[in-house]
DNA sequence: ATAATAGTGTCTCTCAGACACTATTAA
DNA sequence: TTAATAGTGTCTGAGAGACACTATTAT
């Protein structure tokens, strides 16, 4: 029987690297888009110019938890402080990180940035920028971060299959059409209004929020969520099969 | 801008503690029990004598990854080699643990062990024992595994209403009556014979395994799962609603 | 009036659940 | 023959998808 929580097995030299990091998603002009950072360019640093997800280490002085570690690291990028937030998984092995054994944790966030007509001023800041999600998955990304990047899209179109959470990519209020052009962007496909409608308002998690002044065509009612702490689920997925 | 990856963020002193903690579930007289391991009683060690999920430290020198710590634990445990094994989550922050900011790896897996008749020989060892769910749920475990004990059950009481994880808890092969009353002690409900097996077959994720010497009563066809290595998610619940 | 958008009604198909029915085995 | 267990058939209802339809707005 193998003693555990030795002074032995405690020693700080045997310690992994722990970290977190964030796949931040939101919908940028009709595409579903994920924040990158370019790592430093100093050569001492691992994956010197890459870019890679948000997050990097956890600071024991300032984070009293990992949600709370992931929380301040979403919020220095974005400045978001209420999205939706979620656990994706952990990543540790003896060699996704070249400074020795590591384990991260990775989360995805769903937030609501303001639509903007030209892409040369989306970008954050010159080590920050949003990219449509495939074209960050064929880019080289620092670390295993391609392999979470990916989980997290995997993960966010099945759970869209029987959730509401497109809906924690609009800003609210937001109508019906507004609220089912977010699922076809994400799903990458077109889906029936009238199956739609009625799957969402018979789900209930939704509550009337007054006309929109329509732009054009005829006003629609605008709806917020009545619990912005977490997803409804469907009875169903969308397509059956998988 | 915080610089990530410099020599003061690395310093080993500023790392967590890092565990891996397995939730280990099987079926044992018509009942979901869970193996649970009891602490040192020395008091140097945190919750001396009290009862815990087997884990502990991962040890950089002998786990290449954290998966393979799992499987280590698991079988350090066990015995058990390929069993179902499912990341459930990472729990860290600076109270859970009295020796200083920690954050554990949580995994649950399904393992079959053979029924045994009588419950007090049905202990591995003096250190470790297999209780049904609920009463593991009521005691007052280590760390905050009762709250990770919770997470694998509600996890796994929930991925059962649409998945074929329950085929994972019963050694090869098995009839459909013993895979619906698997179902049935998981979920705690009856379940129509009918709809569960058009349901079971329809999936298409058993192959036949040759015909069973009945006990008592008619013959019935065995079956295997096709592959060990995936869950089968079902279209739709078991009970519509949630 | 027309274009554009919001929203509804109707039909069909699939599948879960209820439940009564048949089939095969041992004693 | 009876008890016990395995397995089937039939009906109903809920909800998804297809798609045609109506409703309301600006121009």
């Amino acid at each position: 029987m193998k003693k555990i929580g030795t002074a032995s097995t405690m020693a700080t030299f045997d310690r992994p690297l722990v970290t977190v990091d964030v796949a931040i998603f939101a919908l940028r002009n009709d595409t579903l888009t994920v924040l990158l950072v370019r790592r430093l360019s100093d050569p001492q640093d691992p994956f010197p110019g890459q870019w890679a997800l948000p997050g990097g280490f956890v600071d024991v002085k300032q984070d009293s938890s990992l949600f709370e570690c992931a929380v301040r690291k979403l919020k220095a990028k974005t400045g978001v402080t209420t999205p939706y937030l979620e656990q994706l998984g952990s990543w540790g092995d003896e060699s996704r990180d070249p400074r020795g054994w590591s384990a991260t944790h990775a989360y995805f966030a769903l937030i609501q940035v303001p639509e903007v007509a030209d892409a040369e001023t989306s970008a954050p800041s010159l080590e920050s920028q949003w990219f449509p999600v495939e074209e960050a998955l064929r880019k080289r990304l620092a670390f295993d971060h391609k392999q979470i990047l990916n989980a997290a899209v995997v993960r966010l179109r099945s759970k869209v299959e029987y959730t509401s959470l497109p809906a924690f990519l609009l800003s609210e209020p937001f109508t019906l059409p507004q609220l089912q052009k977010s699922y076809e962007v994400v799903l990458g496909r077109a889906m029936d209004k009238s199956a739609f409608r009625k799957r969402m308002l018979d789900a209930n998690f939704l509550e009337e929020s007054g006309m929109t002044d329509g732009v054009q065509g005829r006003v629609a009612m605008s709806y917020r969520i009545k619990d912005r702490q977490l997803a409804t689920t469907f009875p169903r997925m969308f397509k059956s099969g998988e």
